[in-house]
DNA sequence: AAACAGCCTATAGTTACTATAGGGTCAAGG
DNA sequence: CCTTGACCCTATAGTAACTATAGGCTGTTT
């Protein structure tokens, strides 16, 4: 199949596909003479596991970690089952950033009723002179 | 005071007081005979602000959104409100997005009892069956 | 005079794509 | 035969919000 084709079997699009190329999530296909890329069932195969794991909001070196545990079957996977667990601490410690958050908001949101003047806005007040902890955030879970 | 006592008093680095600059954040100081930045108290109220909402995650459209609406003291503060709400929505759908992430991901997890190998971790077996739905998230609240 | 901290500009790297420019291939229609 | 349109190719730049690096000047201390 062509480039367009694998693209529409996994939901993914044809620049997705060219660029996980590059990026040796995805082995390099055959060509044909006219050096289209030519795809097969493997590949199909290949690329609806990465583009699952991206939906579970996997970083593509989490991905490449994975693959390498599928291409040595005969190996233990005990290094999947680490990462998922590490994987969903991500997702956990990031749940519990945002529901600080949005207490947060919620409480700068109280701070100005009805329209006033930008001068008296206790929101803009608030944000001048609040002295926040914490930074902006940097997990790769977004 | 110069670009180095300015980050220690707003608890950023001098490389990112230099980029709000240079994206219109922070207006640009004096300088010195000699080629360095002077700032005053009015920098750092305007950087405090700056970073007060990078803590809770907005980008700097919108931030500099809230910094006009600073700018023009005798105007309305209804974009503020509106921004506001419309950022507290942004963070309530992401939290609703891990919650379904983490809750796939703990299904995943079950799929592999202590270790396997990895032809049959059911892990890697779901990865490669399954028809996820949905996309890599894109909202801007991380 | 040399060492060291701190300042300067300009540029590249980060992540996972997306978009654009500029060009070749192929089948169908006029 | 020619053109139109869909599809393919490579190479490069843009996205967000920084971070890091190279290469060089300033200012203070020893």
């Amino acid at each position: 199949m062509k480039i367009g084709e694998l693209a529409q079997a996994t939901r993914s699009t044809v620049e997705t596909v060219r660029y996980y190329e590059k990026e040796g999530l995805l082995p390099e296909p055959q060509r044909t003479e006219r050096n289209y890329r030519f795809y097969g069932t493997e590949h199909v195969e290949r690329l609806r596991f990465i583009r699952n794991c991206r939906v579970l909001d996997m970083t593509h070196q989490e991905i490449r970690t994975l693959l390498q545990a599928m291409d040595q079957p005969a190996a233990g996977c005990g290094s999947v089952n680490t990462l998922i667990d590490a994987h969903i601490q991500h997702v956990e410690v990031r749940i519990h950033e945002l529901l600080g958050l949005q207490a947060q908001l919620m409480a700068l949101r109280q701070r100005c009723v009805g329209e006033q003047l930008a001068q008296t806005c206790g929101i803009l007040h608030e944000l001048s002179t609040m002295e926040a902890e914490g930074t902006p955030h940097r997990s790769h879970v977004g």
